[in-house]
DNA sequence: ATGCAAATATAGACAGCGTCAAGATGCCTT
DNA sequence: AAGGCATCTTGACGCTGTCTATATTTGCAT
């Protein structure tokens, strides 16, 4: 007697093949990550949510690890959307100035904030450490930050930011500024939300200031 | 017949009574977590490592969560000797430049760099989100920022740096670019340490003219 | 259509983890 | 000497990641 007949006579009918498993432990994973800290995600826990059975999951992943990795492969494609939606258009920003390096910084904080679960996991040691790391992740973060340097060379030669600027260092430095922004709140170190805006606006100052730089 | 006349005839004379184990236990901590990541630690590994049976650490500490705070604790006393013994002289220093701010950052960036075992634990969202923070860890952190701002606000009374900075929201600013940079640092996605030394000058000519503006 | 391989799901087992409870041992005070 | 207290030990429990072996289903070749 087949399982499926066991259960015809419920409403429910869970086939054997659960059919989009990988897809619905990605989703699963980051909300659960969301809602009860990475620490207390276990794949027993994960399989449990989607209703298979404690082993399934590592049809799909070979490890725990390589999960992590999916998840975090799934926050990069968000923050590319989020992030660098303005910043990837074919013809480069005509205009660049304080307000736009505002708007740039708070997109990214929000996009941190708002997506601990991916952030954590995208910029995080486990990751970076873990020998694991796919090379597509890692060409996907390195093609970020290149964008985000090319940006800063292509304004320099349309004079629109000063010559003594080295696009790399400033981007090395200003990015780490943001992580660490976006770190200090994630991990509840700066607790004033309030004073989100505030410094952000502040950071866009020193940025802008930097760029303008005789 | 006791455990110590067994263990007489051998070189080794190991009492009943360890003597030191909490000492022990925070070193041994902070070095495991050094060799093998902060993940690898145990308090199974531990207690071995120090020669005592695996439920020995629990009179001397409730938790993990609780040895890790004594650990951080022990950071935040080594972070204060050498990050900011010249910050928190009685007389303000004297003088303000650019190279003092480099040398600041280059001390930051050091400690964290080298004593990253520490570093995790101190800054690290394990600890901030975890209730179990101790209030005078938490102080701790804290005067070692107030000690930040109120030497930017002490300069700006002297006239050395610009009216128009915001002591506070530099703080928070600098602060984190310094931290971002140490997180990239220590979590692997900086990998080029030739750089550090560039971009920590870059982060204090960011700073200095930020501090200069007019 | 039939049969067989590949994909997918399952239960069982193992070592390692944090930690609680009960008992053993040594030190210190009275 | 006696007894209380700090310290250390062994035993046990439920949780974890993941290996192995087994069962079910799908899809393709015949």
């Amino acid at each position: 007697m087949s399982k499926s007949e066991i259960s015809a006579c419920t409403t429910e009918v869970k086939p054997y093949h659960h059919g989009d498993l990988r897809r619905q432990l990605l989703d699963a994973a980051a909300n659960l990550i969301r809602e009860e800290g990475e620490a207390a995600l276990s794949m027993r826990k994960l399989a449990l949510a989607v209703g298979v059975s404690r082993t399934a999951p590592y049809h799909h992943f070979s490890d725990k690890q390589a999960l992590l990795c999916a998840v975090a492969e799934e926050g990069f494609r968000r923050f590319r959307r989020i992030v660098t939606t303005r910043l990837d258009t074919a013809e480069p920003a005509v205009v660049i100035d304080e307000a736009a390096i505002r708007l740039f910084i708070r997109r990214y904080i929000d996009f941190a904030v708002n997506n601990a679960e991916y952030y954590d996991l995208m910029f995080g040691g486990h990751l970076w450490k873990s020998e694991q790391l796919t090379a597509s992740l890692k060409g996907e973060a390195y093609t970020s930050f290149k964008v985000y340097v090319d940006q800063i060379r292509c304004w320099q030669k349309a004079r629109l930011v000063s010559s003594t600027v080295d696009p790399l260092r400033y981007a090395q430095v200003s990015w780490s500024t943001l992580h660490g922004m976006s770190r200090l709140l994630i991990d509840g170190i700066y607790l004033d939300s309030e004073a989100v805006a505030a410094m952000s606006d502040a950071a866009a100052n020193m940025f802008w200031q930097q760029l303008q730089a005789a």
